[in-house]
DNA sequence: CTTGGTTAAACTGTCGACAGTCGTCAATCG
DNA sequence: CGATTGACGACTGTCGACAGTTTAACCAAG
C-alpha cells in the first residue's frame, strides 16, 4: 500500500487525463506496486495523482477492458491475478492468432516486412544481451506485434495485443527466466528462416515450436511461485 | 436523430445505471435508431434516459471497448462504420478462432457438449423457420458461442464475443439475406457430423466452408449498399 | 454568390459533493 | 468462549456545475 508517488501532481500533467491515469496504473501494475488481488481505493488514487475521481474510474475502466483489473460491483476495482490454468488459456489462444498470422503472412511476405522483421530480431538480440529483463520481453513482443501487422488483419493485432496486457500481468515472472541470448536470436532466426521458405507447414510447425517454449517457461514459473487465487 | 425513447424515465430504473445504458445504447445501436458514424451527445442521451452523465460515458468507454463507438478526443462518441475490408478481416479473425476452436472441441468431444450443441441446432432451425431475423441470428451465434464455449477455453470466447458485437452493427444487413432455413440446418448438422467423426482435417474443411458462406453472405451485402466511410 | 473571419452556442473534460451500501469491529447474548 | 447483531466508518455510484475547446451560425468583404 505504499504510495508509488513521491509528490502528487507530479507525473500528470495536462490533458488526456484517462490516458495519462491509464498508462501510470499500467505500468504500477506491471511493476508490482500494486500486488495482484489487491485492491484499489479509488479516492486513494485520487489524491496520489492529484486528479478527481471521473479520469480514475475511466481509466480503471478502460483497464478492465484490458484485463489487467476486475471490477465488482459496490466493491470496486481489484488487480487482476492469473492462475496457471488461465495462463495456460492465454498461451493458447496466443497460439491459435499466431499460427493464423504466420500463415497468412507466408502467403503475402514481402521484401518490406522480411526487412522490418530482420532489423527487429536485431533489437531483440541487443536487448537479450543487455541485462533489462523487462525491455527483452518487451522487444521480443514487438517482434511478434510486427508478424501479426504483416499479416495483414488490423483485427488481428488488437487480440494479440489484449493477449499481451494480460501477459504484462506476470512479466516480472517471466523476467526472472532467463534465456540464454543465444537461443532467443535462433529461435527467432528458425520463424524468420521458415517464412522465407513459404511453406505453411514449417511456418506453422516454427510457430508451434516457439510459443510452446515461451508457454512452458512462463507457466512453469507461475506454477512455482505458488498459483494466486482470488 | 429521432428520440428513440417516448418518454424519459421509463427504461432506466434503479441499481447498475452503467450497464443499462450500456444495453440501452448497444440495442438502439443496431436496431440503427443511431446510424453508423453519427455522434452521440452526452447530455442529450443524459436528458433522454434521465440519469446524469457520468454513468453515460462509462457506458461509451465499455461500448468502446466493444468496438460498438469509437471516441476522437473533445469530438464525443461516435456510431462506429464497418466497411467491406473492415468485414473481412472480421471473419478472416472469426475463422482463425473457430478453426482453433473445433480442433479443440474435437480432441474433448463430450456427450453433454453434443447433446448442448444438437439442441441448439433445433433451436436455430424452429428461428429460420419464423419471419423474426434477429432471433435467426442470435440462435446462429449462440450456437457458435456453444462451439467455443465447450473448446474449454474462456480466452477464445471472450475474443469471439468481441467480434460479434462488431458483427452486430450490420445485423440490419444480415437480416435481409435470406437464407433457406433447410440451407442453415445442414450447415450446423455438417459441422455436428465432423465433431463426431473426430477427425482435424474434416472439422478444419467444415468450418471453413461454414465461415466462407456466412463472409460472402456478408461481404457482399455490404458492398452493395455501399461501403461507409467515416 | 461565394468566401473569409468573428462571435456565440453547445459540448466535452474535469471537479467536488451527497447518498446509499458494504465491510469492520465491538458489544451483547447464548 | 464463540456466535450474532448492531453501529460506525469508508467507499462506490451518481449527480450537478464550471472551464476550455470545438462547432456552427452569422455577418461582412470581395
Amino acid at each position: 500500500m505504499a504510495p508509488p508517488l513521491a509528490a502528487p501532481n507530479t507525473y500528470i500533467q495536462q490533458h488526456n487525463l484517462v490516458e495519462q491515469v491509464a498508462d501510470y496504473l499500467t505500468q504500477a501494475i506491471i511493476q508490482q506496486h500494486f500486488l495482484p488481488g489487491e485492491r484499489l481505493s479509488e479516492v486513494q488514487l485520487s489524491k496520489d495523482l492529484g486528479v478527481s475521481r471521473a479520469p480514475v474510474r475511466e481509466a480503471a475502466r478502460l483497464l478492465e477492458s484490458r484485463g489487467l483489473l476486475i471490477s465488482k460491483p459496490r466493491r470496486g476495482f481489484f488487480v487482476r491475478a492469473l492462475n496457471a490454468v488461465e495462463l495456460e488459456d492465454v498461451f493458447d489462444l496466443r497460439l491459435c492468432l499466431e499460427r493464423h498470422a504466420i500463415q497468412r503472412l507466408a502467403e503475402r511476405y514481402s521484401g518490406e516486412a522480411e526487412r522490418a522483421l530482420k532489423q527487429q530480431v536485431e533489437v531483440l538480440c541487443e536487448a537479450a544481451a543487455s541485462n533489462d529483463g523487462t525491455r527483452r520481453i518487451e522487444e521480443d513482443l514487438q517482434f511478434h506485434r510486427l508478424m501479426l501487422h504483416y499479416a495483414g488483419n488490423e483485427r488481428l493485432l488488437r487480440a494479440f495485443d489484449n493477449l499481451t496486457h494480460e501477459l504484462r500481468l506476470c512479466i516480472t515472472l517471466i523476467t526472472k527466466t532467463h534465456e540464454a541470448p543465444d537461443t532467443i536470436a535462433t529461435s527467432h532466426f528458425k520463424l524468420l528462416d521458415a517464412l522465407a521458405s513459404g511453406q505453411a507447414a514449417t511456418c506453422r510447425d516454427a510457430i508451434d515450436y516457439h510459443i510452446g517454449v515461451a508457454r512452458d517457461f512462463v507457466v512453469k514459473g507461475v506454477s512455482d511461485s505458488g498459483a494466486p487465487l482470488p
